[in-house]
This record gives C-alpha cells, sequence and structure tokens, in this order.
DNA sequence: ACCGTATCGAGACAACGTGTCTCTGTCAAA
DNA sequence: TTTGACAGAGACACGTTGTCTCGATACGGT
C-alpha cells in the first residue's frame, strides 16, 4: 500500500491539528496554563468537541504536541544558522545568538523547562533534546579547536548555555539580548 | 486590638495550611501540574473538602503559595550563607553555590519560571524578587571591588545567574555543580 | 461520474470536579 | 460557662470530561 491516504485530507488534518495548537496557546496566554478546558478549545477553534477528541486525548497532550512543534521550528531555524557559520567558535557563536533570540519571543512559554513541569514526562520532547545535542556538538567541536574549555564535559556546557539562554525570555532589549550572549560565551573560554 | 487571634489556634491553622501544602506538593510530583484537583488535595490532607475553600480559593492559589514558601525558605538560607562570607566575591561565590544546590534538589518544580507558567502573573512572588535583588546587590558590590565586570547591569548579570544555576535542576552530582558554578562564575569576570 | 469510506458536528449520556451553602459538634478564648 | 470561630458532612446547581450514536459532507479510487 503504497500510499493509503491521499494528499488533501492529509493536508486539511494537519491544518485542523495546527488550529488546535495555535487556539490552545491563545488560550493559555489568556487564561493560564490550568485555566484551559478541552471544551473552550473546542469552541475557539471551531470544531466539534468530539472531534478534538479524535485528535488529542487531553489538554496536557496538546500542550505538549504545541511545545514539540515550537521546539521543532526552533531546531530548524538554528540548523540553518549553523551550517552558514564556517569556523566552529563562529558557529557556536551564531547558534546562541539566534537561540537567546527565539526564545525572548517566546517569554516563559515554550521554555526549556516547560515538559518538566508537566507530568514528569521522561520523554522531555525529542526535538528539545536534538537542540541540546547540536549546541553540545558544537560545544564539542569548538572545544577540540580551542576555543571552548575542555574541564568540563561538552554536555554539562550545553545544559548551561540553554539555561543561562532562557534568561533572555523576560523581555529585553536587543542590546541586552547580546551582552547576555556575551556573558554566557565568556563562561565558555578556556580558564587562563 | 494586641492580639485578636492567640497562639494555640494560629498554630494549628499554620499546620493545617502547611499540611496542604505538602499534599499538593506530593500530588504534583505524582500527577503532574494538570492533575491535581481540590477533592483530590482534601481527601490526601485528611480534612474536608469545605474546609479546604477555607484556606484557599483554587489549586493555582496553593500552587503560588507553596512556591512562595520554598522560596522564601531558601531565601533565609541564602541571606545566612551571605552573611557568613567577608569579601564580595567570596560571599557572591558562596551564595551561587547554595543556589545551585537548592535548586538542584527541586529538579524542576520550585523552579525559577514556575509562576510564569501559571496564569501571567505579575506578581511573581515577592520572595522569588527578593532572592533576584540579593544576588543583584552582591554582583554590584563586586563589581565595585573589581571582581566582577562593570559592562553588563547587575540586574542582567543577576537574571544571567539565576537561570544559569538552574540548570543544575538536572539530577546531577555535586561535582557537576560545582563546575558548573564555576562555569558561571566565569561568565561573570571582568573581560580581559 | 459513482460509490465506499473516513471525517465532521451535534446531541445525549453518566461520572466527576467545582464552588457555595447549611447544619451540627467541638474546642479554644474571655 | 458563654461566646465565637472552626471542622466536617451533606446537599445543591453547574460546568467539564470522556464516550457513544446519528446523519451529513466531501474525499478516494475503480
Amino acid at each position: 500500500m503504497p500510499k493509503l491516504w491521499a494528499e488533501t485530507i492529509e493536508t486539511h488534518r494537519r491544518e485542523v491539528r495546527d488550529a488546535i495548537l495555535d487556539t490552545t496557546a491563545a488560550l493559555v496566554a489568556q487564561h493560564g496554563l490550568l485555566g484551559v478546558t478541552m471544551s473552550q478549545i473546542a469552541e475557539q477553534a471551531r470544531i466539534g468537541r468530539a472531534t478534538l477528541y479524535k485528535y488529542f486525548p487531553d489538554v496536557e497532550a496538546i500542550l505538549l504536541a504545541w511545545h514539540d512543534r515550537q521546539v521543532a521550528a526552533h531546531l530548524a531555524a538554528l540548523s540553518k544558522i549553523r551550517d552558514e557559520g564556517r569556523g566552529a567558535g563562529e558557529r557556536l557563536e551564531a547558534v546562541l545568538e539566534t537561540y537567546a533570540l527565539l526564545s525572548r519571543h517566546a517569554h516563559g512559554h515554550d521554555d526549556v523547562r516547560f515538559a518538566e513541569l508537566l507530568h514528569r514526562d521522561d520523554r522531555v520532547g525529542r526535538a528539545q533534546r536534538q537542540v541540546h545535542e547540536m549546541i553540545r556538538d558544537l560545544l564539542a567541536a569548538a572545544a577540540r579547536e580551542g576555543e571552548v574549555r575542555k574541564d568540563v564535559p561538552p554536555d554539562e556546557l550545553a545544559t548551561y548555555c540553554v539555561h543561562a539562554l532562557a534568561g533572555a525570555g523576560a523581555h529585553r532589549s536587543r542590546a541586552a539580548i547580546q551582552r547576555l550572549v556575551a556573558v554566557t560565551l565568556a563562561g565558555l573560554r578556556p580558564p587562563g
């Protein structure tokens, strides 16, 4: 069976799915995490309540899916930025600055620790882990070139970067974000 | 009216309140943020449901109160540590390491961004802000002594510290946490 | 163009959580 | 001992949940 499901119907499902995610994001921003119900989401998204249950089993699943979509988009943007730079240090710096800018726009929501707060979900999201791994690999490469300290494992440095740059979530000017990136990078340099 | 409420009754109220907070924390750890109900809390805390409503109006209020209690305890511990050190740099280092250790034990929960995820609550908790201010003031003092960079406002540096050290939330060894503190401190030093 | 089929929206349903109320018993405070 | 706040139980109307059935709609392939 090459194609059981054709194109347009798949497209429609994806559109509905995205509408659900967008609606949920708006409702969360308005009523808070605990103030969102399946009924609200269905009504706001202009679909039947039973239909909504055919897409997601509960609010938590929607929030996780939304989070995954956000992080996946960030991951794509970061990959592109990474492939533009040439040296390991240059690429690292570009990726970290982009990550900070992305974190700013999603102040507090698509946060690193979003999934941690919901049911202790060990699958913290593939996408989230991929971002961590990308930064970790960049750090390891930069360390080999002597631009990043070697006395701390790349994995721990990646955790440090991701958390430190999440501080950009506080609505700040672009200049402040560049200062934050500079400070974070300073922590990465080999100790003299 | 010098003392409308006497001692033992006040004590009892505080005990019940604390029991509610402890019970809620346990339930959140078990069922996740979205899986906790007032009914559960009342039953688990062995009090009547109506009684629970006399203490807190809803789950969100309980979570905020719990968060505040946690951060207040941290604040007290940090104040004590701060007053033990002598030089500004020494005090800063001691406080940051203690903060990292405290953040570790409460992995993901009494996190900096806890309140951000609930209803966008502009009163992010006095206690939380006090922690930020304590670190900010320590940074400003250390900057005056030349131990911390002056090219970034202390307020932004405090945000950087609090977020970076929250990375200790990932369950890690004590050695890893000390490395994290070292990296964070490296980001604070005056650029050479 | 046609018919099988998957999806949709609406309505109905029991079960549960919510927020509020009343009533009774208990215990500390004056 | 009297006053008053508190705890607990039960009851209530209401909203949410998760599931089901129905008829309508539009896509899919032969």
